[in-house]
DNA sequence: CGACTGGTTCACGATCGCGTGAACCTCTCT
DNA sequence: AGAGAGGTTCACGCGATCGTGAACCAGTCG
């Protein structure tokens, strides 16, 4: 199970320049989001950033966190779909520069709804497409009511969800300034 | 990313003897456990036990479901210590066979909230951890006081997933009775 | 305008988790 | 008690996934 094999904190930092404490955040939100199928370079990356601050360029990020070129890359470039990194390029400077996005969780809150909704919806679909094909072969009728039970609590996990979705999404809004650095924001 | 990686339903029941409707339900319902990190064999077998509605031995979900015999022995094993399945032996039978709960989901959220409960809590740790790493080796102002904002945040999602279990353990269940078979319940 | 730094893409290799199926064990029925 | 069916365990193989790093491209500065 992915999400479950956390690394233990501890024997963090073995590669990269990362100072142990950093390197043991990283960690702690590589766990977080790897659960939720992110990729734990992503993690790695975005609190990478958001600890410094300030503006790096992908050389810094490749060598903190000891991560191939093409590695940094694709994550920066993940990071800046899903709206938690943005990148900078300072007048006179050759180099792109990479931010953290404060309101981590809001977007990363977005990517996993969607994905979520489109989950539900597909079962839902499949559990009406079973229902009618049961229907067509003339089942059992107990066995019918049992997938149309089915299908009605797939339903309604479905509007659930999408009631949940936009309560969680307050809720994390709510907390978006937690982030929020009080000096020095990028 | 496993969660995502649906397969798609009309593929399904490719092997074993399930009928095409029951196979995208089985199908329907690995994906949404799997998307909690559940085995997609487990959906299927929990699947064919409640369609069938009566108690099945190993050698008929073998069957059914094109599995192997030590994949069922298993699957029924987990199933059962998440208590979701229950096994049962008739008089004069030599053969164990098994039946489905109807509390699925309720149960499996049990399952779910102790894990992500053991995760947040290892970030808050190691989060706490940081901090005090920190402050020992002197770090600036301003980035420890971004890591003071992280670990209150951690605190605060830990809260709120306690929370929110509780009251999803009742919206559950709540909807616990929307599978339980009007007649022949087992 | 050419050279060079920085960025992107992609095929390969390492890694990991899962199911298989054979070997082994247990329990029932004769 | 013996035979045999049913159940469990576990080492292996397969498939999927992720990061690497080399080749390629773009934009910049001299």
């Amino acid at each position: 199970m992915k999400g479950y094999t956390r690394h233990r904190a501890e024997d963090a930092a073995a590669i990269g320049t990362l100072a142990p404490w950093e390197s043991l955040i990283a960690d702690a939100i590589g766990n977080v989001i790897e659960f939720w199928n992110f990729k734990r370079s992503h993690g790695a990356v975005w609190a990478l950033l958001y600890l410094r601050g300030r503006p790096l360029d992908a050389a810094a990020i490749q060598a903190e966190l000891g991560m191939s070129k093409g590695g940094v890359s694709m994550a920066v470039r993940e990071l800046e779909q899903w709206g938690v990194v943005r990148r900078t390029r300072s007048p006179g400077d050759s180099a792109w520069h990479y931010v953290a996005e404060t309101d981590f969780f809001g977007m990363i809150g977005k990517v996993v709804a969607e994905r979520e909704g489109a989950l539900v919806d597909s079962v839902v679909r499949d559990l009406t497409r079973a229902e009618a094909l049961a229907v067509e072969r003339s089942v059992d009728e107990a066995e019918l009511e049992r997938v149309q039970r089915m299908r009605r609590l797939a339903e309604f996990v479905s509007m659930a969800l999408r009631t949940f979705l936009k309560t969680a999404n307050l809720d994390i809004g709510a907390t978006k300034d937690a982030l929020d650095a009080p000096d020095e924001g990028g």
